[in-house]
RNA sequence: GCCGGUGUAGCCCAACGGCAGAGGCGCUGGUCUUAGGAACCAGAGGUUGAGAGUUCAAAUCUCUCCGCCGGCACCA
């Protein structure tokens, strides 16, 4: 043993060992419990960075943790390794993607195995690999089969001078990317996955994973899903025939007698038969061409009128058919019934375009707010100073007036199905899953076109269909996969005439959601995995990643679970149980004294390279893990690395000092009467540190572990006698205390533990020399005894030494007798003592 | 605007209705050193965002307000 800490020689003797002997491949044991740790799998850009360094310093910390807890632990890692910045680098540099994208993964696999994560790399799998993508294909043609698949119109950017449609963020601001054009809107046919049909389901199966989950992510969903009950009613357009009528949704079906319009998408159907057709079509193209719209601005709504009236099936009055740019197509029917008097937007809509107001619900009680109005006037575009949006009671509403909203929402739509101009209904924001992407990098989507049958899918035995190794990338024009002629020209299944392949690619989306279980099985050649050993590894048990996935991919993760398991493939509803969402590492940017999320562009970055050089990677996982709760913000702090390093190099010392005079200390524990005082309070030290880690690792609160650990260490530090000079009773419990801390640092600092686990004298490995969490004995972290402190009308006015046993009634009249409290109840009136035993006395005096 | 989270020492953070402080960073002083650093020892630092309520007792529970962070936002 080195007399001194050497961070870097440590770290590569141990991850050779761990290397060697296999230490984290596990398999299905049905003798021992599994835990399912998994840490969000990254893109390879290249380069790890400090977030992922906090991600997987997490999840290893939890993996470790419960194998010395006897669970069969699966910790696997992978790469999500399709998507836009493989072709960037091809367009740019003259790369080929597949090339590019290997050649990231082997520097990044090198650099997790230099922070010595503890993974089962036999497990290690990649999107862009045909024997993984090719179960996305398998996946897709099952959800074909049973039209949970399909194809319609949908719009996608377009910069018309390349003539190539562009992401999100190639069209930031409206503008191309490449040439400054300004990007326009164009449909075109693409797939979609109908996650739609499962909508409620997600909403529903929140209750199996709330306890697990936390509340913002659940949150955030439901905001996405955005459900909304409701009814649809059905207008008839006036002089029109029988047929053509206006659906409209509506969650306020209650309010229908105060409706003064209706309200159509500029992009409504109806619009093509209206009188102003022309106007409207004018006035709907200069909507679309409008500049996109800052996020957190408000447009100004913009209206015109079609020349149609619709009936209103319960008043059966007249009302306009206007069109207008604040109603949208894609929610609901694209058509509303406007009622100003109880809408915030439609009454902004009719005093800016004098429609009339008519007012239909009243308040129902004195904390609702008093609107004023004309009694006397029907219409209350004067009167009436804003919407009343509130639930109340129905006026002017024919004979449904004198009912609550509560109640006529119900019977109205109840009465508009019997009388068939509508019904009860529930909608959501949540649209179907858009997969189709007009790119290279992705996972090809398993479809023929056939001149004579149509779409046809390609026949299961066909997969996968693998992607050219080569393609010109010129990043203008179609798909660079369009391009190449013996990947697009092919026979049909069917008839085997000359047919072409589809060229659309998977969303990377696809790829991640159903990862986690080819890890259980990552080499199966006949499915995507094996009904037994997704048994016995799945649900995961705790799940690790970014808030920014809180949405897209874990949705749709929850999505593809459900649809697996109507396939029959899975036995549950939800794929994981627990959910951890780590907060993001900061640092000063430099110059503003500001603290923002590490990025190259505002340079405040840091390279986990250089920092694991300079300090070893266990004092980098350490002050990662110590810094902050993992939720939290962690702001990087150099200092606060070297802390760290400090704490190990402490420990390291007290190690070596104690070594050669440990194994002549007693097997097994001496009785209390053999230990001088200082060891009994050690030994005390040593399970209250058990206590304290073993309980916050259970709550996931590594920050307070660390600082149990730093207690520890301080205790022994503070052991008064030497080596030389200790009893060999005493010695069984500085053994103690070392071994404890030394196994209870692994899950942080899994190199210098291992090496230090060693030097205490244990062979082949923590793990491979069957070392396990230290044992709690509960008499120990107790203290025998206890300072009581002594209120007086809850003020501190004295302390009680006393037994952990000691009685109420013993602690009652030892607080009354204390000097100190006396001098605070004398001359007054004892009304009452509180006495919580092993905590305080609060005695109430008047 | 709506929803969620959060507010404790100069900073990161503990305290699961019971003494406001575990741990680290920083700061001040000391030991050591030619000096600095390192290491070790000691120490200072507070209206728990504000106000009200419940309670014998509130950082903790309830309400109102304020600040900050995040999500959604013409969703009918």
């Amino acid at each position: 043993m080195d007399e001194k800490y050497y961070a870097e020689k440590i770290e590569e003797k141990w991850q050779k060992h761990w290397r060697q002997t296999g230490a984290f491949e596990v398999e299905p044991d049905d003798a021992r419990p599994s835990f399912y740790c998994l840490e969000m799998l990254p893109y390879p850009s290249g380069f790890l960075h400090m977030g992922h360094v906090r991600n997987y310093s997490i999840g290893d910390a939890l993996s470790w943790y419960k194998r010395l807890r006897g669970f069969n632990v699966l910790h696997p890692i992978g790469w999500d390794s399709f998507g836009q910045p493989a072709e960037q680098a091809a367009i740019k540099r003259d790369i080929m993607p597949l090339e590019w994208t290997e050649a990231n993964i082997a520097h990044m696999r090198g650099q997790l195995q230099r922070m010595g994560v503890s993974y089962d790399w036999r497990r290690e799998i990649a999107a862009h690999r045909p024997d993984y993508y090719r179960w996305d294909q398998w996946f897709f043609l099952k959800m074909h089969e049973r039209g949970l698949a399909y194809k319609k119109m949908s719009p996608v950017n377009w910069c018309p001078q390349e003539e190539t449609v562009l992401s999100n963020e190639q069209s930031s601001g409206g503008i191309c990317w490449r040439c400054g054009a300004s990007v326009e809107k164009r449909d075109i046919a693409q797939w979609f996955l109908r996650i739609t049909k499962y909508a409620e389901a997600l909403l529903d199966d929140m209750r199996e994973i709330e306890a697990g989950w936390p509340e913002r992510v659940l949150t955030m969903q439901r905001n996405w899903i955005g459900r909304s009950v409701g009814a649809y009613v059905d207008f008839q357009i006036k002089d029109a025939d029988a047929n053509a009528k206006v659906r409209v949704f509506t969650t306020r079906i209650d309010t229908i007698y105060g409706a003064t319009a209706i309200v159509l998408a500029p992009d409504h159907p109806l619009i093509a038969g209206a009188p102003l057709k022309d106007d409207v079509a004018r006035f709907a193209e200069r909507v679309r061409a409008a500049a996109p719209k800052n996020p957190g601005e408000e447009e100004e709504k913009e209206g015109i009128s079609t020349g149609l009236f619709a009936l209103n099936p319960f008043s059966g009055e007249q009302i306009p058919v206007w069109a207008a740019n604040y109603v949208l197509m894609e929610y609901g029917t694209g058509a509303v019934m406007s009622v100003p008097a109880h809408d915030e937007r439609d009454f902004e809509f009719a005093q800016k375009y004098s429609l009339p107001i008519r007012r239909v619900i009243e308040r129902i009680s004195h904390e609702q707010e008093q609107i004023a109005h004309n009694e006397a006037a029907l219409d209350q575009s004067v009167a009436m100073p804003h919407a009343f949006t509130d639930y109340g009671i129905l006026v002017n509403s024919g004979d449904w007036s004198g009912k609550l909203s509560e109640d006529a929402m119900r019977e109205m739509a109840e009465f508009a199905r019997e009388k068939n101009f509508g019904e009860a209904a529930v909608t959501y924001r949540l649209r179907d899953w858009g997969i189709s992407r007009q790119r290279f990098w992705g996972a090809p989507i398993p479809i023929i076109y056939c001149e004579r049958c149509g779409a046809v899918p390609v026949p299961e035995k066909d997969l996968p269909v693998v992607l050219p190794s080569r393609a010109d990338f010129t990043g203008a024009g179609e798909s660079p996969l369009a391009g190449v002629s013996e990947f697009v020209n092919t026979t049909c299944p069917k008839c085997a005439g000359a047919a072409r392949r589809e060229t659309d690619t998977m969303d990377t989306f696809v790829d991640s959601s159903w990862y986690f279980f080819r890890y259980c099985d990552p080499h199966n050649a006949e499915a995507p995995f094996d009904a037994k050993k997704i048994a016995y590894w799945t649900p995961v048990g705790q799940y690790i990643g970014g808030i920014d996935h809180a949405v897209m991919h874990l949705l749709y993760t929850r999505f593809w679970t459900k649809m697996m398991r109507d396939l029959g493939l899975v036995s549950f509803n939800e794929p994981v149980k627990k959910l951890m969402t780590q907060g993001m590492v900061t640092n000063v940017v430099e110059g503003t004294g500001e603290w923002k999320k590490m990025s190259k562009s505002l340079g405040n970055g840091v390279d986990p390279d250089d920092m694991i050089a300079a300090y070893g990677a266990d004092a980098v996982r350490l002050f990662i893990l110590f810094a902050s709760p993992p939720e939290n913000e962690l702001r990087w702090l150099e200092a606060g690395v070297e802390g760290a390093v400090r704490f190990l190099r402490r420990v390291y010392n007290t190690v070596f000092r104690w070594r050669d005079a440990l194994p002549d200390a007693p097997k097994s524990a001496p009785a209390a009467e053999e230990l001088s005082a200082q060891a009994r309070h050690l030994r005390h030290e040593t399970h209250r540190a058990i206590a304290r880690v073993t309980e916050d690792f259970e709550r996931m609160h590594f920050n307070t572990s660390v600082a149990a650990l730093m207690e520890l260490s301080n205790a022994l530090g503070d052991f008064p006698s030497t080596p030389e000079t200790t009893t060999l009773a005493d010695r069984f419990s500085v053994r103690e205390a070392l071994e404890s801390l030394v196994l209870m640092l692994t899950p942080f600092t899994p190199h210098v533990a291992e090496e230090l686990w060693e030097k205490l004298g244990h062979e082949g490995g923590i793990l491979g020399g069957g070392a396990c969490w230290p044992q709690l004995i509960e008499e120990l972290a107790r203290k025998d005894e206890l300072e009581i402190p002594v209120q007086v009308n809850g003020k501190l006015r004295g302390r009680l030494l006393a037994s952990a046993e000691a009685s109420e009634e013993q602690l009652r009249e030892a607080a009354l007798a204390d000097e100190k409290v006396r001098g605070w109840t004398e001359g007054k009136q004892v009304v009452k003592v509180i006495v919580v035993p092993k905590r305080l006395v609060n005695i109430v005096v008047r």
